[in-house]
DNA sequence: GATCCTCGAGTTCT
DNA sequence: CTCGAGGATC
């Protein structure tokens, strides 16, 4: 090569000429969306670059654009704090959401005129934080769960929209945030080209993207068509962003930094709403997935006024669009027996993509929805997925339904075990009267005993369970502790291994609790809570075989209804005999101290959990509480004290924000657990 | 008798 | 997460 005999100086000046040629090009390209340059020739000078550091290895740097791809395979990805905490946002599923929005920011404002608002589309894709030390690009960390994400620096590196070098006179320090994405035609082209080489294909957009950015090889994220759009600013030093929201996007521009072009300034409740529907009426013909819009308070000054609730920001919401909906076809309607004989009519449907999953089933709940919605066998119906998570059958097309649609008809004889199928008239469920005779609800009883919050037997799941009642190893709970080695290794797919571990979840499963055990038992309308009580009422299992309904009765929250359930249970001679034997095979619970008042120092007061903790499980969070005295409910009202929101709170915080109940986050509970003295040892 | 609050039970898919 | 129903309260 020529440049081979060019002296030190020049090579490092036209080193110098060629990077910033090629970034230049990169902000036309990329952030203007108006190359001035063909491929071809952006290629040419890229190739240049290429043969001028192999003459030149010590002119290489980190930021040259020819270092963009390393071809390091990571073992795993680090984790990486945010120094600010990455929030996530409130949801509005409806107009009347984002009015009641709008009017609380005109409350805690005190402002009567229009509020001016920042509206984007939300794009949907994976949030992440990029970190530019004196303008050179120093890490990028995903969301994680909002104070802790994964260093998948080398990987965003590859995305070829992300500036290496900021342009202009960025800040000493610069945190970006924004969301990275991969283009709708990139998705199918990628796809395209995976099944005719006889590769997995990805489900949807969102997938491939966050899949591509974890990746442990930056050299596949630089195969896959992602792209990144900016949108916030974290940590920030040396300089003073701009005081509005659209002035900061146009801000990150100036620095190379792409942002989503159809961002607009708007005004006014009205200006949200206009621009919802503006976006909604495009949404197809965007060249991304959207999942909604975004409406932020322009003015900092006022985002700062109105602050935030527990990990959301209170001047900005997601407004989504409905949840998408999609036509397929009844096959069936089958009916699943669980634990207490309920029959649960299911819907079996002609697998169908909808909200980035294929379902194929159901719940229709009760005979009573089934009714209600009036659908029948055959029928084409539209199926969501409720809250994004539960697939459910909205609704039947009637204008489609073929003649020969049949109804749904309840059985009168279970489908597992053929014994008679009541309904009481007034109940929404029928039951299967077999009782225990039944395999179905002999199944679900031992699933339920073995259970994680009841005697948590580790690895006695529902497919194993199955191959021992159908071995005729297990018919009744107290049947698990007769249970050996030889026994187990004779099943399927079960070596002297993972035998020994069952043997071993099993027999520590012995030791115990008295609410366990008695949750364990599956009473009908007994269950944690409801155990609990029991147990701290009792004491002790003796009582409990003594028990008659009026003395049951008197357990809080215990009406007719369940103390007759729990007096019928205790004095049925099969039940006895099973509780004789579970003593006898080794299961044992301590005496239930009354508790010290001194060691409660929260009793009285109702929390509530939701979204997810990061430091410690649920679980435990929960434990901790009760241990000093408090009460864990699972649903707020007036009457709760407080919800601990973690990462990606649903309707809970947002029921908790409506009834103006204090949310605390993660580390103020931790800070209640430490400082009043919880004990670790329940 | 009406209303609100809780709890229990069942469920999807990766 | 959602529905249904038991229990408490007024």
């Amino acid at each position: 090569m020529g440049d081979q005999r060019l002296p030190l100086s020049q090579a490092k000046q036209r080193h110098q000429e060629l990077c910033r040629a090629i970034a230049g090009h990169n902000y036309r390209y990329h952030v203007l969306d108006d190359p001035e340059i063909s491929d071809a020739a952006y290629d040419s000078l890229m190739r240049d670059l290429l043969a001028l550091e192999a003459a030149w290895p010590e002119l290489l740097t980190a930021e040259s654009p020819s270092q963009r791809v390393g071809d390091l395979r990571r073992e795993s990805l680090a984790d990486i704090r945010h120094r600010l905490p990455m929030l996530s946002l409130d949801n509005a599923f409806s107009e009347a959401e984002v009015e009641a929005f709008d009017r609380r920011i005109h409350e805690r404002l005190g402002v009567a005129g229009d509020i001016d608002y920042a509206a984007e589309p939300k794009l949907d894709g994976l949030a992440i934080a990029l970190l530019y030390r004196n303008g050179r690009l120093e890490h990028a960390v995903t969301r994680g769960d909002g104070s802790t994400g994964e260093d998948v620096t080398a990987n965003v590196r590859a995305i070829r929209s992300v500036p290496l070098t900021l342009l202009g006179r960025p800040p000493n320090e610069l945190e970006v945030r924004g969301e990275i994405f991969m283009p709708v035609a990139g998705f199918e082209k990628m796809n395209r080209d995976a099944a005719a080489r006889n590769e997995r294909t990805f489900v949807n957009p969102r997938n491939a993207a966050a899949g591509a950015v974890r990746q442990l090889d930056p050299r596949v994220t630089a195969s896959r068509p992602l792209e990144i759009f900016f949108y916030s600013i974290g940590v920030i030093d040396g300089a003073e962003p701009p005081q509005r929201q659209s002035d900061l996007l146009a801000w990150l521009r100036t620095l190379g930094l792409r942002t989503c072009m159809e961002a607009r300034a708007v005004r006014g409740l009205a200006g949200c709403l206009d621009y919802y529907r503006s976006v909604g009426a495009r949404r197809g013909t965007l060249p991304y997935q959207i999942d909604g819009v975004v409406y932020k308070v322009e003015d900092r000054a006022q985002q700062e006024q109105l602050g935030f609730v527990s990990r959301a920001p209170r001047w900005a919401i997601a407004h989504k669009f409905p949840a998408e909906e999609v036509e397929t076809q009844l096959r069936d309607v089958e009916f699943q027996v669980g634990r207490t004989g309920a029959l649960t009519p299911v819907a079996r449907l002609v697998p169908v993509f909808v909200g980035g999953v294929t379902v194929s089933n159901a719940t229709l709940h009760n005979m009573d929805e089934v009714e209600r919605k009036d659908v029948r066998i055959g029928d084409s119906v539209v199926v969501r997925r409720a809250g994004d998570v539960i697939p459910e059958v909205a609704r039947v097309l009637l204008a489609r339904r073929p003649a020969d649609a049949r109804p749904v008809v309840l059985p009168a004889e279970c489908p597992v075990c053929g014994s008679l199928v009541v309904r009481d008239p007034d109940e929404a469920v029928a039951r299967c009267t077999g009782g225990y005779s039944c395999a179905a609800q002999r199944k679900e009883a031992l699933r339920h005993f073995a259970s994680r919050r009841a005697m948590n037997i580790e690895g006695l799941g529902e497919k194993l369970i199955d191959q021992l009642v159908d071995a005729g190893l297990l018919r009744r709970p107290s049947d698990i502790y007769r249970l050996d080695a030889q026994q187990l290794a004779a099943l399927d797919r079960m070596g002297d291994k993972s035998a020994a571990k069952l043997l071993s979840a099993i027999d520590n499963s012995r030791s115990t609790s008295l609410p366990r055990l008695l949750f364990a038992l599956g009473i009908r309308d007994v269950g944690e809570a409801t155990a609990l009580a029991l147990a701290r009422h009792f004491g002790d299992l003796d009582p409990l075989l003594q028990v008659d309904a009026a003395q049951a009765e008197q357990v809080r929250d215990v009406g007719p209804v369940i103390a007759a359930h729990v007096a019928a249970y205790f004095h049925n001679e099969e039940h006895r005999q099973l509780l004789r034997e579970l003593r006898e095979l080794g299961v044992r619970w301590p005496a239930l101290a009354r508790p010290e008042p001194a060691l409660q120092p929260l009793s009285g007061r109702i929390y509530v959990l939701t979204g997810t903790l990061q430091a410690m499980t649920r679980e435990v969070a929960e434990q901790g509480l009760i241990a000093l005295g408090a009460k864990v409910s699972g649903s707020v009202s007036r009457k709760t004290t407080a919800v601990i929101a973690g990462a990606d709170a649903g309707s809970k915080l947002k029921k908790a924000v409506e009834l103006g109940l204090p949310v605390l986050d993660e580390a103020e509970l931790q800070k209640i657990l430490a400082t009043q003295g919880g004990r670790q040892d329940s």
